[in-house]
DNA sequence: ATGCACTCTCTTTTT
DNA sequence: GAGAGTGCAT
């Protein structure tokens, strides 16, 4: 490997970056820069500078970008011994081997958030507070972000004077205190503990300063304080530190990514020597003109401009649909078209806010026989079959884990109630044991009857067994639980579809195992866990099937494709509800950003869609294209065929001013200032401006346009009952009422509405569920009171 | 103790 | 619409 190999190809300012000879480097890299690339060749680099392998850490966002670092280093014929990998592995690894230093066992359990949560609830019983003023969820929330600005639980008692603050105080030191217990650390943690040990144990600095002569960290404007400080601990000593980033990417400000990290790098190291990478080598220009326009809303950031040489290429389509349901059939025509025109599958994404959006366009893509991949490899690992084995396992290689202890002893059932195991929980605490030790010792549990305590004696003196065998393969170990538990026993005594598919993620994981014996350089139980608890969303994601990839847009980050979809980009989704972009600036600034990553991931062929209406949370919703659209440039973008629709996007634009686009229009929905939704007035939806309504609506029989607005349970007051519901020529219902369908046999009305085809009751039928039934088609018969 | 049916809340994004 | 939690019947 020769240097002058490693410089090939590069333009003059990643010249500079790749070989900086030494000392703080920040790379600014705009969207296709070339950033990865820059990485890989700055370590080649630094290796045919004689530079050892094993002295480089370069950190990644995810696995798999960790992965494919590896793979392109070994391209380049960097020899191995590079440490690739993300914060939290690198820090799993780090505690692994110092274990003792903080006081933990090096078979700790690696919690992820839902067995944080769990953990939290317990807690909540064990202190008699009530789930209702504790949300588990904004607890949870609490302590990660005390944790992540290390502030421990006394210090947080102090910073909040507040009940709710002094509460959850209590909370976080009894959750830490459960968490030493059962030798378990949160995601938090990793980074946390990592830090407190680069901090007072100065050998174990030492090591690690010594050892890494360069550290280089990518995404480093999604790096949050603790990364921050375990950075610069790692790289005090050579001070050969690359960072490489871009602050019009920062998309993980919710998880305590701090643009300040970026910002103050340079007080941190004064000697620092900045490259920006501004020359776009991915989008066509006017892709990229589209990305800059919106970013350029941005205050907070430091303004650039990206330039190409790329052709101009066509113009990002815009396209407004009625429903999701609508905007999932012209995606698939778009993509249809795509293809014809040469575009491969697999060069497609369509990117969405937030997961639950992937149903619709899954449905449409099956019904069209459209093959794709969604990206989200947690998915998997967030089954229940696959949560309660990994249980099994964890308590195996970690005793001390009561969280896993709790989830499987009596999983599949054995006979063990909630008393049983209650009891048991409260003998553990008074003995500080815990439920594994408890339960061996089950037979002096006074409380305990005879039956469950022979149970629990028999469950623990199996888990100990195989807490004992240290096992090298793990699929054969897998397996043996699988079978001695009766798990799969229990699974295959049913015979239904559920089940089957229970079955099949049970044996999935077990290919999942046999791959890691077969790939796993030190195959170790603990390792195995590790890697389960730490996969993320992207790291199982092949990239050769030919099939449209689907995935979040924060899961796009890094990735490009040659035409990528949009889709729901809707008020309250994109900026998202959540996101308080109304009170909270940064919200909705680090809303953009996603929405710009999201943009600057394709090469040639954009599209961008949104809906009039959603469904969400089982309630209906009116969204309306999002204030990001308007502030796309105009010019720039074409809007799509479909008549009305492109009509609606414009007059839109204009001030929301004919259709109801932007929720504020003619007719007002509950006021939506406070919250909409629960309009109680009529239930008609007053009309549009019918032509043009017409002509919007959907394609054959399918969705019919129509004012359709549902009217449910919640439009009414608490106790619906027996409210009037009146249907033009329809006569008058009344909620609650039971009705007889010529099919469906009898229901409650729960609703009524107006559609497309005329007026419509809902109705909760007994055994059927909720239909909507047309008045007009089929015969209702009203049974007296 | 278990299983089922019902109710209630809720999820934005993820290591 | 789903998943968790609750209450009731077996």
């Amino acid at each position: 490997m020769q240097t002058g190999d490693v410089l090939e190809g590069l333009n003059p300012e990643q010249m500079r970056a790749v070989g900086h000879p030494g000392g703080p480097l920040m790379v600014v890299a705009g969207p296709g820069s070339g950033k990865t690339r820059v990485v890989t060749r700055r370590i080649a680099f630094l290796v045919t500078r004689g530079v050892p392998p094993r002295a480089i850490l370069a950190v990644t966002f995810t696995n798999k970008a960790a992965d494919e670092m590896r793979s392109r280093l070994d391209k380049l014929g960097v020899p191995q011994g590079v440490t690739a990998s993300t914060f939290h592995s690198f820090c799993a690894n780090v505690l692994r081997r110092n274990a003792e230093r903080v006081g933990l066992d090096s078979n700790y359990t690696i919690y992820d958030s839902a067995d944080s949560l769990r953990q939290i609830k317990n807690v909540l019983t064990e202190l008699n507070l009530s789930e209702e003023h504790f949300r588990p969820q904004s607890v949870a929330r609490a302590i990660s972000n005390a944790k992540s600005s290390l502030t421990p639980p006394n210090r947080y008692e102090k910073r909040h004077s507040d009940q709710w603050g002094r509460n959850v105080a209590q909370i976080y030191a009894r959750y830490e205190e459960a968490l030493r217990r059962a030798n378990a650390l949160d995601f938090d943690d990793l980074l946390l503990k990592t830090v407190e040990l680069l901090e007072r144990d100065l050998e174990v600095r030492n090591y690690y300063q010594g050892r890494y002569m360069h550290v280089l960290v990518d995404e480093y404007q999604d790096t949050n304080l603790l990364q921050h400080m375990i950075v610069r601990y790692l790289s005090e000593k050579h001070r050969n530190i690359t960072v490489v980033g871009d602050s019009d990417q920062m998309i993980y400000g919710w998880r305590g990514a701090d643009i300040r990290s970026m910002l103050d790098f340079e007080k941190h190291f004064p000697e620092l020597t900045t490259v920006i990478l501004d020359r776009n080598y991915r989008s066509t220009s006017r892709i990229l003109r589209v990305a800059s326009e919106l970013i350029s809303h941005n205050k907070e950031r430091h303004p650039k401009t990206l330039r190409t040489e790329n052709p101009e290429g066509e113009k990002p389509v815009i396209c407004g649909c009625e429903t999701p349901e609508d905007e999932a059939a012209k995606l698939v025509r778009r993509i249809e078209t795509l293809r014809q025109r040469g575009v491969k599958l697999s060069d497609m994404a369509v990117f969405y806010r937030g997961n639950a959006q992937s149903r619709t366009i899954e449905a449409e893509f099956q019904s069209n026989l459209i093959p794709y991949e969604i990206v989200q490899g947690t998915a998997f690992f967030e089954r229940k079959e696959v949560k309660d084995l990994r249980a099994y396992l964890q308590l195996a290689a970690n005793p001390m884990d009561d969280v896993s202890f709790a989830r499987v002893v009596n999983v599949p059932p054995r006979g063990l109630g909630n008393k049983s195991v209650e009891t048991l929980q409260s003998f553990a605490r008074t003995y500080s044991l815990s439920m594994l030790q408890a339960a061996s010792r089950a037979d002096q549990i006074a409380d305990l009857s005879a039956r469950a305590a022979g149970t629990l004696k028999g469950f623990a003196e199996w888990m100990t067994g195989l807490s004992q065998e240290n096992p090298r393969q793990m699929m054969p170990f897998l397996k043996k639980i699988v079978n001695q538990s009766g798990y799969l026993k229990n699974i295959e005594k049913k015979e239904t579809d559920e089940a089957r598919d229970s079955a099949d993620i049970v044996n999935e994981l077990l290919n999942y195992a046999t791959e890691y014996d077969a790939r796993s350089l030190e195959p170790s139980l603990t390792d195995f866990l590790s890697r389960m608890s730490l996969v993320s969303d992207v790291d199982s994601w092949g990239e050769q099937a030919d099939a449209v990839s689907l995935m979040t847009l924060h899961a796009s980050k890094g990735l490009e494709f040659r035409a990528v979809f949009i889709v729901g980009v809707e008020e309250e989704v994109l900026p998202h509800v959540r996101s308080s972009p109304d009170s909270d600036a940064s919200g909705l600034e680090e809303e953009r950003r996603l929405f710009h990553v999201g943009i600057t991931r394709a090469k040639e062929f954009l599209w961008i869609s949104y809906c009039e209406e959603r469904m969400s949370q089982g309630r209906f919703a009116l969204t309306g294209p999002s204030r990001f659209i308007e502030e796309l440039p105009e010019d720039e973008v074409e809007y799509a065929e479909g008549g009305s629709s492109s009509a609606g996007a414009r007059s839109s634009r204009g001030g929301y001013g004919g259709g109801y686009g932007g929720g504020r229009g003619a007719w007002s929905f509950g006021g939506r200032e406070g919250g909409y939704g629960r309009s109680r007035g009529g239930y008609a939806r007053p009309s549009y401006g019918d032509d043009d309504r017409r002509s919007r609506g959907g394609r054959g029989g399918g969705y019919s346009g129509g004012g359709r607005r549902e009217i449910e349970e919640d439009d009414f007051t608490d106790d619906a009952d027996g409210e009037e519901i009146e249907l033009p020529g329809f006569g008058k219902f009344r909620m609650g009422e039971t009705v007889a369908h010529p099919d469906f046999g009898e229901g409650k009305v729960a609703g009524g509405m107006i559609t497309g085809s005329g007026p419509a009751l809902i109705v909760n039928f007994k055994g059927v569920g909720r239909r909507t039934v047309l008045l007009s088609y089929t015969k209702l018969t009203r049974r007296k009171t």
